[in-house]
DNA sequence: CTGTTAGCGCCTTCAA
DNA sequence: TTGAAGGCGCTAACAG
């Protein structure tokens, strides 16, 4: 069963191709009454536009790429990719729009499938939904000057279009709330440190130390995997060191279930023994037992924003609006830190 | 900047056009030699395929359609679909296909995206990540005659390519677990009703019941949306009976945390006073306080094997494999069902 | 093994 | 307001 072509309406309408591409775009020079005849033998003919060769012909694919993590890391199962990707479809859908997710092909490292999607012509922009420490991907997208948004910031260069959160001033405030909560000796556990959300967390957390005349120990810094796991074991050395921590920042909600599982393993209490403090406040952090005091960095509004400022980018609504925007962050407290 | 294109290669080598198409595609019959001096030339050239251009001409996508719910569901924030989603990426990748994730735009029903993508010629095959009762996108599917793999299962027609958990058997498994833990006023909360992995989850339940002679109490079962919140409203109904039920059987972890709020909040304890088993087997379960009994549905699993599928049919690998696989569960026992 | 010739289905000048 | 013609970049016969 073949599929209907733009050509077969055009017959059967009796009128020229030209014409019915001009009511499928919804040009406006068509009368009304070309208009509404060919709109009807479209719908009996039960014709949809073949997006393919739209694309090809004007050179608009309706589809933004969203790089996420390779499956192979465990932080592809991180609810704020989830929570991003629901944001972005939010925005998508509005402006009838598709999302691909490119996948690494076999051998491909991250900044191939970026130049196969693009030079592919597969779509029309680009999300990256976080970034690293001198960021191929980012690199790779400014200079080939293509549309794109990051969700996450860039250390490198100052002209990228993004959406964040303050992370450093987030974490500058949840280490203030334990220093006011009497602890002193505050461990900081955290992902990847090549990754940029860690290093804003991390200068944030070492900014609170020294503000309050805490000098900062390095055995306290310790960091690795996103994942649980993870957790588990940095929170082990911790709980090794002759003088072990009073609290913990973890840098994500995941790992900072490790951590609680270790700590209630050695017999320590929290938050008695050991504050614990976290990002992302996934609904882990909440059923938690004791639950954990934890950032919300709304990541359902990054990803919105995000979309919303790459249509910004492709309609050339001028960049009027900052390259830089941030989203609020929250802190909900809870028994993780409260003295009891 | 244009483009540089198949042609511009062909000329730069020397060749024509169909030579360095045949290169791309990795045709055979061709010359090692001819071969290597079109490889070198888009090496020099930086040349990558406009994959449009390609698909307009062949008719493959190299992409395949995940349907997942629309963002307005809560359901789109369950686990399962991102761990589906990373088995599926797993096999894509290993294709070299990617993933188109289409959103619902402005008044489309879930079946006019799937037919907007489908005679768009957007995609190659599809997967569905769910299905309801009566199910009008399987029927558009089926009838269509595209490619396609359903991860659940289906009501109505025997002839639906799926991959799904036998979701009876083990919710009767688990209900039968509470029964012999000396159990009999055993509830049942659910999520939406249409869903067909509910009824199964379900008709195991009832089952479990019959075969151990404890009569079905309707007012033991209650329904409503898959979300956390909605298994904290259902609970409270249920401890607001004049007869409470002694052990509950929750669809969805998400919902068991909601369940085991209420209950902890009307001072009953779990599992001495009313046991707690759920399904998905999520993060969720393990670490909440008590750890909550569950089904792993080895989600991962469940999209690796869709898509693995779904490249059969797409390569005809005749269908000499069962249409209905089944992935196998395990019931991970945890302190909600423990008497201690 | 390689080149030539037509399209794939649509959009976009340009002319009428 | 409409139609004709050419082209987007690539592939698929068909020759040779």
């Amino acid at each position: 069963m073949k599929n209907v072509t733009l050509k077969d309406v055009a017959m059967k309408a009796g009128v020229s191709p030209s014409t019915v591409s001009r009511v499928v775009s919804d040009d406006s020079r068509i009368s009304e009454k070309t208009k509404q005849k060919v709109l009807k033998v479209m719908n009996e003919l039960n014709y949809y536009p073949n997006s393919i060769a739209r694309s090809l012909a004007n050179k608009k694919t309706d589809t933004i790429g969203v790089i996420m993590p390779s499956y192979e890391e465990d932080i592809f199962m991180n609810p704020f990719f989830q929570e991003g990707l629901r944001g972005i479809s939010l925005v998508t859908g509005k402006n009838s729009y598709d999302i691909l997710i490119a996948t690494n092909h076999e051998g491909e490292k991250d900044v191939d499938v970026l130049k196969r999607v693009i030079k592919g012509n597969r779509v029309d922009g680009i999300i990256l939904t976080r970034s690293n420490e001198k960021d191929e991907s980012i690199k790779y997208l400014r200079e080939s000057n293509f549309p794109f948004v990051l969700i996450g910031s860039c250390l490198e260069y100052d002209d990228i279009p993004s959406v964040d959160n303050d992370n450093e001033k987030a974490s500058y405030e949840l280490t203030s709330l334990l220093i006011k909560k009497g602890r002193k000796k505050i461990a900081f556990i955290g992902g990847e440190l090549h990754s940029v959300v860690i290093k804003n967390r991390f200068e944030g957390y070492k900014k609170a130390l020294n503000d309050n005349n805490i000098k900062f120990n390095h055995e306290y810094l310790i960091s690795d995997k996103f994942s649980e796991e993870s957790g588990y074991k940095l929170t082990d050395k911790l709980l090794k060191l002759n003088d072990i921590p009073d609290s913990i920042i973890v840098a994500d909600d995941l790992m900072s279930l490790g951590a609680m599982k270790k700590i209630k393993e050695e017999k320590y209490k929290v938050p008695k023994d050991i504050m614990l403090a976290s990002f992302n406040n996934s609904i882990l952090a909440k059923y938690s037992n004791p639950s954990i005091t934890s950032i919300d960095i709304n990541s359902v509004q990054l990803g919105k924003r995000a979309c919303e400022k790459l249509f910004n980018i492709l309609n050339n609504n001028k960049k009027l609006e900052n390259n830089k925007e941030i989203v609020e962050y929250k802190i909900i407290e809870r028994d993780s830190t409260k003295i009891i």
